[in-house]
DNA sequence: AATTAATTTCAACACTTGTTTAATTTATTT
DNA sequence: AAATAAATTAAACAAGTGTTGAAATTAATT
């Protein structure tokens, strides 16, 4: 414990810090290397490009984040067979881990999270972790409601599916703006009661598409 | 008609193409006047700071929308008066104006909202035209909102509103990825089809908490 | 046509960028 | 303890950064 952290995690911890409200290209390695008070030689030595630094920062957390995702999600299934999973536990099973992270996770998650929020909308950055991580397990997601919603047109489901990934992205951003728009109404730092809305928001908006497949266009 | 160009919109136009696609920070001065055809030292001349040209090209069309989105709201309140506006018309007037002009619009409105879905989860670059636009508007729809709802809790209400600006970010911002996901399940392109599944997707997912406010937390 | 104003050009400013090289220190192994 | 490997330092590289100033050109006014 209290292990002097190495060399290579400094430099990842203040990268993440700055990527996460400069951007991509708004940080330079000085800057990085300055805030982890290490030579700016070394982020080349450990790393090489200034982008494999920014890939280095996403795959750290995004292992750990895959994993739980996709073990929630077998966990579900397995929990209702022979049945297909219910649609609001498989959407919990997309959400609560990021939820979580973010809420109790500490700064580092947080900024992780603002990252993702970029890279979202940005092919050329994100470009990696997404077609890596997130898009094998996008595509499993929508297996599962695919399988609990069977009468579905699987283009609505897709849709839908975006819709949710959207509200996701967003709410993990920034807080500043948002809290600004709530003037006091609540306090954007209890995701937990974002949580408790966002899943029934979501099943709801899918399940407007329960029998889609059957309808005229 | 085919004047030529002001040397200012060619500089507008060079710059929302190229923030479009790398960022504030991603794009120099010399980038954009040289996609311009234009002197460096004009860019100074005729806008000042680099943060002063972004500004000048969120505004540009920030107006334009704003006036719409406003003008549709008000249209379907008294279009319904003396009763609330339907639910469903008023996630309409918030969603029509993007989604057409980024069907329609051409290149330009596409970069544009590029633009926004990056400058939404950024609060240092978003400030002046997202506080003086987005929000004062945002505030009338969701106040349009529970006017509609008087039952809900507020603090709902604000809630799904956030996942809808989410899911109408997450729309605009770029479709390689997005295709690559649907593969080939339905073409990016057609944002009508993304209207028509989007908007009874949010009024359901609002409609959860429609007596919200009866209800023990 | 002469004069004033607006615009464009070219060159340069001081500074930061990402990355590399070689020398030096620290850690690990034989 | 000697030899090898790993890590850190300091200095420098060419190239690009935003921005400015003083001429040169074009446009608009008197």
């Amino acid at each position: 414990m209290s292990d002097k952290k190495t060399t290579k995690d400094l430099i990842l911890d203040a990268a993440e810090k700055l990527f996460a409200v400069r951007g991509f290209y708004g940080v330079s390695i000085r800057q990085i290397t300055t805030e982890a008070s290490v030579d700016p030689a070394l982020a080349s030595y450990h790393f090489g490009k200034k982008k494999d630094i920014f890939e280095a920062v996403m795959l750290r957390r995004a292992e750990i984040l895959n994993r739980e995702r996709i073990q929630m999600l077998d966990d579900c299934i397995r929990r209702a067979k022979p049945n297909p999973a219910p649609l609001h536990e498989i959407i919990d099973a997309f959400t609560h881990a990021l939820l979580n992270r973010s809420n109790k996770g500490g700064a580092g998650w947080k900024r992780y999270f603002a990252i993702i929020a970029q890279i979202n909308n940005h092919p050329e950055l994100g470009g990696v972790i997404m077609t890596q991580y997130f898009d094998p397990l996008a595509k499993k997601f929508l297996a599962a409601i695919h399988a609990t919603m069977p009468e579905s047109n699987p283009e609505d489901l897709y849709w839908c599916y975006h819709f949710l990934s959207g509200a996701l992205t967003l709410t993990f951003s920034g807080t500043d703006r948002i809290n600004n728009l709530s003037a006091g109404l609540c306090q954007a730092s209890d995701l937990d009661a974002v949580h408790e809305r966002l899943v029934p928001f979501i099943t709801a908006g899918f399940e407007v598409f329960k029998n889609s497949a059957n309808k005229s266009s």
